[in-house]
This record gives structure tokens, sequence and C-alpha cells, in this order.
DNA sequence: CGAATCCTTGAGAGCGGTCAAAGGATGTGG
DNA sequence: CCACATCCTTTGACCGCTCTCAAGGATTCG
């Protein structure tokens, strides 16, 4: 009960992530805070394996074969699909709490790649299917969740297929800030080109983007890939409701 | 009770809600053929209520209180967000075996339009919840579907966000008619803004596109709002892969 | 500290959007 | 059953947002 609460709290986050089949089921998601490998409220806390994943390397590729699920504790992961000649989507960027690999299906259908450091628990498909043959509620979160994810899904095809450039960074900066409680101060540990392939624009675009909203006086771009929010009204009209 | 907790979280978003999922549950989808309502292998048989609506009809908005989930058995929906200005991004077209409404919020997160006339299972939030506590391998095939849709949108987001114009139709064509197991000659009922409010694109540049594809000898315009796929090879060789 | 990478900025081009109007299809009333 | 009105589609001309190509500058990492 208690435990369906908080599920049900997660699902309903007004701006849940932009990621792909990401779980997130510590309530501490988002904050940058790690999730703990060892909760006694977290029904996944110690199956599987957990490992520390270097920055920029592959955890899986797409159309690997796909024998387990993995959970990100701390540090952030790009997902992308490819198209043959080399265009990129990034499907989402996942951060402490959020799951990938949940698919059904006999081959991981995106890549995950390391954006920093991570620590990612890596737990085998019968282990998870285990633990809903014992836990029917864990199924029943797992569904809510992954409900939670189309709905972000299905904002970021309103984003991607009618926006325009500035209103999509503006989106991004507030998902982002949002993500970690509404704070003025944002992480932006990936680059302009994972930013640009996860909105559907360039490089230069999103280079020049940011320039006009620090000229406007909406954002600040601090040192270390950090940037503050400074109107963050301004911002969220120019967002359209993310 | 967990159906109590859920609401009761939920109705503490901050911010409206965006939608929800589509799943179909029914191997039959796409067909054409409807969904039969009294069928003893359908777990879904017989539960709430079921209505015609006429084409061009709401079923229901976005941000209407959600306490139903719903079952296309036969006919065309389609389901869209809109942005505050107008701007409107069709999330996707629901045909017989589609479900619609499921997301776990207190209200509706798009809106549901019938395109044709359309024959509509509703079914109380009440009664799918028993049905998923009743049958805890009902909830994992909800959870299946619902993850086949999230793949789904996931193609989505490479099309919006990656595809050129030509790329957009050919892809979206291509979908139709694999959903009606690859038939050379596939419906259209939606109109050409339908199309455009789907693919990111607008009427004009639809029709332009068709117009070309028709010059190209890769498709041929039928009366009657179809359309027969002369060229399915070098549609595929256009779409990328979908 | 040095070198590679990433970011920013500029100039110009092109794809798709906007505006406009003619051509067809659909549906309704006479 | 036909005439008319309305709506949708198609086509054309032009525009502008974003992309492409290019180069200088900043940052990061080994």
């Amino acid at each position: 009960m208690s435990t369906h609460a908080a599920i049900a709290a997660n699902a309903s986050r007004a701006v849940p992530g932009y990621l792909v089949s990401a779980l997130a089921i510590s309530p501490a998601s988002g904050t940058g805070a790690a999730i703990q490998p060892r909760n006694p409220a977290d029904p996944l806390a110690g199956l599987g394996h957990t490992k520390v994943h270097e920055r920029e390397t592959t955890v899986f590729g797409e159309g690997d074969a796909a024998g387990s699920v993995f959970r990100v504790l701390s540090g952030m992961v790009r997902l992308y699909k490819m198209l043959p000649d080399g265009r990129r989507q990034i499907i989402g960027f996942l951060q402490a709490g959020d799951m990938m690999g949940l698919a059904f299906a006999a081959q991981y259908l995106y890549t995950a790649e390391t954006v920093t450091a991570t620590t990612i628990q890596r737990i085998p498909r019968l282990e998870l299917d285990a633990l809903m043959d014992a836990q029917p509620a864990f199924a029943r979160k797992l569904l809510s969740t992954t409900t939670s994810e189309l709905m972000a899904a299905q904002d970021q095809m309103v984003l991607l297929g009618r926006k325009t450039a500035a209103e999509k960074v503006a989106s991004f900066l507030l998902r982002l800030s949002d993500r970690k409680g509404g704070e003025r101060t944002i992480d932006l540990p990936m680059g302009r080109s994972d930013i640009a392939d996860h909105l559907g624009l360039t490089t230069e675009t999103v280079s020049r983007t940011l320039t006009k909203l620090k000229s406007g006086r909406l954002i600040r771009i601090l040192a270390g890939g950090k940037l503050e929010l400074l109107d963050r009204d301004a911002l969220s009209d120019l967002a359209c409701g993310f």
C-alpha cells in the first residue's frame, strides 16, 4: 500500500523524465542523489550485479541480444536510435532511478551509452520475471511506470513535431530543472550534439539558441557544464507547456 | 485500495497531466476486422459498455476527468495534444483492438476523436483494476502491450526528429500497410491535415509529397480515400526502416 | 602544458512553411 | 436526381527558419 502510493506519486510527476523505458522506483530520483543498492523499500535492491561504467562507453547496442534490464543508480546515460546513414535520435537521458532495456523483445531496440561515469545495476530478465511472479504488485508498478514513460514520449512527440528551436530548448531546460525538483541551477553533462539529437536540431542551432536565451537574460551559462535559469516564467511561456 | 492510493496521489499533480497509452490486445488488430464483443479468449470481452460513435466526434478531451479506459472495436480514432496557440500533434491513429485512456492519471492527457464511425467499448477503471487483480497474467499482458506502444513511440520520435518529408510520408504509408498485414492497398480515412499533424508537416507538404510519390510511380491514389503501394521496395528505401 | 575536442559565430543555401487561389469531392436541399 | 454550397485537396509563388559549410575560439583531458 505504501509502496503503491509511492509509485503513484512518481507516476504523477508533473513533468516526468523524457526517458524511455525508464522506471523511477526511488523517490530520490532526479535529485542527483544516487540510488542505494540495499534499500528494504526497493524491490529491486540487491538484484543482479552492480558495476561502474566509465564515461562515454557503451552499455548495450541496438540489436544486441537482450538478456537483462538495467537500472541507473548514479550518473547519466543516453539512449538513441540511428538511421542507416548515421542520423541519430536520442530517445532520452537517464538518471538515478531510471530503467532501460525493459522491452519484451529478443534484442535491444536502442543503444545505451554513458554520458558521465555511471553506476548501473544489471538485472537478468529471469530475475525480474521471478520478482513479478512473486509480487504481482510489482508488475503493476512496472506498468504504471511504463505508462508514465509513454506519456513523456508523447510530450516529446509534440516537441519534435510542432515546436520551434527556441521552444524546444526552453522545454528541455525546464524539464531538466523540474527533474531536479525545480532548482534554478541545472547540470548539462551532455554535449551540444547530444542535446541537438534529442531535440531534432543541429549543434549549431542549439548553440545559437542558447546564446539568444543568454542575451535575453533568460539563462546564464556557468562553468563546468552548468546553467542557471534566470527567468523561469519567460522560459515557461516560450516552452508552451513543455 | 491500490486504486484509491493511485487516485489520491494523482489528484495532487501540480500540473494537469498528459496522456496515455494505446494498446493492441487483439491479434486481429488492423486487418479491418472488428473485435468481437463476446470472445471467451478476450479477457475484456463483455466488460463495460459498447457504443457506436459518429464520425468526427469527440470521445473524450484532454483534461477531462478520467474514469474509464476505452477500446476501439471497429473504425478509427485519432489521439492528439494541442499547444496553447492551436498547433496540434496527433499522437496516433487507433484501429480495432487498440486501447486508449490507460494512463494512471486523474485526467486524460490527450483528446480522442473519431475519424470514421467507430464502435468503442468503455470500461470503468474499477473494472479494469478488478480484472488485473483477478488475473495477474492480464496485468503482464497490459505491460507487454504498453511496452510495445512505447517502442512505437520511439520510432515516431526518430521520424519526427530526423526524417525528411518524403521519408516521413513513406514511413507512414508502410506502417499503415504493415498494420493491414502488408497489403498493397491501404485506407486513408483521415484527411491530409490529420496526416500532416501526425508527421510534423503541413497539409500542403503532405499533398506535394504524395504527388511526388505518385509521379515517381511509387504509389497510386485511388478513389474513396484508398491508396495503392506500387513499389514497396522503393518506399522502404525511402522510409529508412520506418 | 599541449593537443584534441567541443563550442560559438558567420555566411549562404535549401527544405518546408506561409499565403493565395483554383480544382475536386462530398453532402444537402430543392 | 440534380444544383449548389461547402470543405478538402492540389498547385503555385515566395518567404524564412533551420541546416550546411567554414573557421576561429574556448574548454577539457591526458
